[in-house]
RNA sequence: GUCCCGUUCGUCUAGAGGCCCAGGACGCUGCCCUCUCACGGCGGUAACAGGGGUUCGAAUCCCCUACGGGACGCCA
């Protein structure tokens, strides 16, 4: 039997970082012991679930790299199956019909918390005669759970937890209107696709012991469970809409590369002695369910970012730069053409060394992607003295007689500041401004050569006295 | 309220009885490198929630308390 893990979301809401590091850990669990990993969209929900989501889901994950190795299962297409089941249990006495209101449920439950006694079905359809059900009534079917005993999960993570079986009550399988519910459906699901290891949020824990009774009454073998730790929003509670749990696709658009979201995802919750840059192919070669940590933890973007400069650095150059070029043609101002790309190309070490995003590298990259003078920060402005502006005048023709390669742009500007007596800093300070409206960039002899003799010549001239 | 889970630097974590007066990373910070900004290098700051046990010895095992989180639907 092949090890087989799934990600199960429902299509309810955006895919947001913790969805995807419960994606990513079924993903590398599965790469890892050789198996297989698939997706089942649990959209039974009709009412919630939307097409929008369901798109979310399958882009992010095909961003994050982490797409099923088969296609994805959609929940509402095996009702009837599931349905098929409940009656299966019907047939046997493992279930029965129950012909409450749900004026009467809420009636059990409100007196059940006024007398401070957990809310729970009171099983008074359990063993009642069924000539006793009204005429004409829908009967919901609940699972004639275990009365006495305890029920036991040996999950992955979390260990042995058991309950008590008196905690639990007999809950609906399958509903008046014939659909199933989200417990029984899953089962149902898991068992037909062969899911050897579920792993999934710890916010299932307590619904697994009553998975767990599902899968006993349906004669099935029982997974084995894994429930890993929440990541929670920076207020400590569960991540939601409202408390900043953002689609993984927004971290694209905010600039943040694939390999290092997932490097951070990674190590949420999960550690390998003290590892911390991990690629993929190392995470498949690590990742065990033994690393997982019990306790939650908190979104931290100051480190996502600095994960991110060091994913941008070991990154391709010319990957990078096609990613600074889509980003620069958004704006018109920008000249999007093979000139500019061969520049930002060429200046693509020195620029992603100093950002820690894409928005950043973009940004710094946008002097390349201008023509003629370039508008002046107010730093750029102050560094353009007028003494400044002489020495550029002076300068112009010694860079001309270069070969504007970054050697012969280095020495010659060296021999520049020597023969005049000026610091090195004094000559390539107004010289990046000039080129690049502003005081930063890489090295100021790779900056030229990347610009060219041209455009950088004729940016010193507009700034010269 | 009931049940379940958790608690090591601000954050992510290492640690599975002596290697720990607790290690790494991010952040913050000092110095070095240096044409700017980064990168990099060398330092610094900062934690075992509290209380009882067990043991020669506990961050590691047990119990209690506090705090945090999760689950208690004909939602998923």
């Amino acid at each position: 039997m092949t090890l087989r893990t799934r990600f199960a979301p429902s299509p309810t809401g955006l895919l947001h970082i913790g969805g995807a590091r419960t994606a990513l850990f079924n993903y590398l669990f599965a790469r890892h012991h050789g198996g297989e990993f698939l997706l089942r969209i649990e959209d039974t929900d009709r009412e919630r679930s939307t097409d929008e989501a369901v798109r979310v889901i399958l882009e992010g994950l095909a961003w994050l790299g982490i797409s099923p190795d088969q296609p994805a299962i959609f929940q509402s297409t095996r009702v009837q199956r599931h349905a098929a089941e409940a009656m299966r249990l019907l047939d046997t006495g493992a279930a029965y019909r129950c012909y409450a209101t749900p004026d009467e449920l809420r009636a059990m439950r409100d007196l059940a918390t006024a007398e401070g006694r957990p809310p729970r079905y009171d099983g008074r359809w359990r063993d009642r005669d069924p000539a006793d059900a009204p005429a004409g009534a829908k009967p919901a079917i609940r699972l004639r759970a275990p009365r006495d005993g305890d029920t036991i999960i040996h999950d992955l993570v979390q260990g042995e937890v058991r309950v008590a079986d008196t905690e639990l009550d007999d809950m609906i399988i399958l509903r008046s209107d014939g659909t199933p519910t989200y417990l029984h459906a899953v089962v149902v699901d898991d068992h037909d696709m062969e899911i050897s290891h579920v792993i999934r949020g710890d916010d299932h824990l307590t619904n697994t012991f009553r998975q767990v009774q599902i899968f006993k009454a349906l004669g099935y073998d029982i997974p084995r469970f894994a429930h890993i730790p929440l990541i929670h929003g920076a207020d400590g509670a569960k991540l939601s809409k409202r408390h900043g749990a953002v689609s993984v696709l927004e971290f694209a658009r905010e600039g943040f590369l694939p390999e290092a979201l997932c490097n951070y995802i990674l190590r949420l919750g999960w550690g390998h002695g003290d590892s911390e840059i991990i690629s993929r192919d190392e995470a498949i070669k690590l990742f065990d369910l033994s690393g997982v940590g019990r306790a939650a933890s908190r979104m931290d973007y100051a480190k996502l970012s600095h994960l991110n400069g060091v994913w941008m650095r070991a990154a391709d150059d010319a990957r990078l730069t096609d990613l600074v070029l889509t980003r620069l043609a958004s704006n018109p101002a920008n000249v999007c053409d093979d000139i500019t790309r061969g520049r930002v190309l060429t200046l693509m070490p020195g620029l992603k060394e100093r950002a820690k995003t894409l928005i950043d590298l973009a940004d710094s990259a946008a002097f390349l992607a201008r023509r003629g003078a370039q508008a002046l920060d107010s730093k750029a402005g102050s560094v353009l003295s007028t003494d400044a502006r002489n020495m550029l005048r002076s300068l112009g023709p010694a860079l001309a007689a270069t070969d504007f390669s970054a050697p012969a742009l280095d020495a010659a500007l060296r021999n520049f500041a020597d023969t005049t007596g000026r610091k090195l800093g004094n000559v390539a300070q107004p010289v990046r401004a000039a080129l690049t409206g502003t005081t930063t960039s890489p090295g100021i002899d790779t900056t030229l050569a990347a610009l060219g003799r041209e455009e950088s010549l004729a940016r010193m001239a507009a700034v010269a006295s």
